[in-house]
DNA sequence: TAAAGTAGGTACTTTAAAGTAACCAGTAGA
DNA sequence: TCTACTGGTTACTTTAAAGTACCTACTTTA
C-alpha cells in the first residue's frame, strides 16, 4: 500500500483530505467565522503561504465541502464558506477536539485493555 | 507551522497519530479481530513492512491507544490489542466511515452553501 | 510615478516520512 | 547442519509534500 490508498478506501480518502497541515484549522476558521475571502482567511492562519492555502481550497472543494464564490470584480473578490458536507465534517472533528481534550486533560491515568467483544464494533 | 503544530494543539497530536498509511487500517483490525500478535497483525495488512508496523504500534501504544503484551518465550510472543482509549476513537473513525460511505453514495448531489449562524458552533 | 491590495500561479529547494533490504538472537524441527 | 520462525532494528534510498520566493493583471490612492 502506498498513499493512494483513498483511490479505494471512502475512509482514507477522507482522511486524506483532512490530515494535512492547516487544512483543519482551515475548516475550524470557517465554522466560527463563516464564509471569509482568501486573504482574511491567509491573514487568520498565520504563517501559511499563499500556495498551500490555495491547494487546500481546492481540495476542499473539490470534496464539497466547502464553495467558492468568485466576483470578478476589480479587485477580485472571492468568498469561501462551509456547505452541508463541511458542517458534518465539523461535528466529526468536534468530536476528536473533545476526545483530544479529555485525553490530554488525563494523560497520566491508566489505559485499561479490552478483551474482544467489548468493542462494540 | 509546520509538522510540529501538534506539540501545542491536542487536537493536530490526535490527527497527526491517526493521520499516517495504515493507522486506520491498523485500529480497525485491532477493533474486528481483539487482540492480535505482531505477525498475524503483519499478514492482515498486507504490504506494510516491519518497520511501519513497528512505528505504527510504537506511536499507538506511546498515545495509550493500544497495549502491548510482550512475553519473552522462545520464540517471543508479543501480543496487541486496544485499550479504551482505542474503543473511543475507534468510535469516531466509526462515525467519519459512516460519513465517508454516504458522501461516496451521493457525490453527485449538491453541495448547499452555509450562512453564519447555522453551523451550530 | 510608484506603491499597495486583490487572488492566486510557477519554479525551485528542502524535508519528513515511507519503502527496501539486510540483519539480529535463540530454539525447534527436518 | 541448515532452515525457518519469532519480533523486531538498522542503514540506505526514494518520493510526496511543504516551504520559499518571485511573478502576474488591474486599479486605486498617495
Amino acid at each position: 500500500m502506498n498513499q493512494k490508498s483513498h483511490l479505494k478506501c471512502p475512509m482514507d480518502a477522507l482522511l486524506h483530505l483532512i490530515m494535512g497541515p492547516w487544512t483543519t484549522y482551515l475548516l475550524w476558521t470557517l465554522s466560527q467565522n463563516g464564509p471569509l475571502r482568501f486573504g482574511v482567511l491567509k491573514r487568520r492562519l498565520p504563517g501559511i503561504s499563499s500556495r498551500v492555502l490555495t491547494q487546500r481550497l481546492r481540495m476542499l472543494e473539490t470534496a464539497g465541502v466547502i464553495f467558492r464564490d468568485h466576483r470578478a470584480t476589480i479587485p477580485p473578490q472571492v468568498t469561501y464558506g462551509l456547505t452541508q458536507r463541511g458542517v458534518e465534517l465539523g461535528g466529526v472533528l468536534n468530536d476528536l477536539e473533545v476526545i483530544a481534550r479529555r485525553w490530554d486533560m488525563v494523560s497520566e491515568t491508566e489505559n485499561i485493555p479490552v478483551t474482544q467483544g467489548d468493542t462494540g464494533h
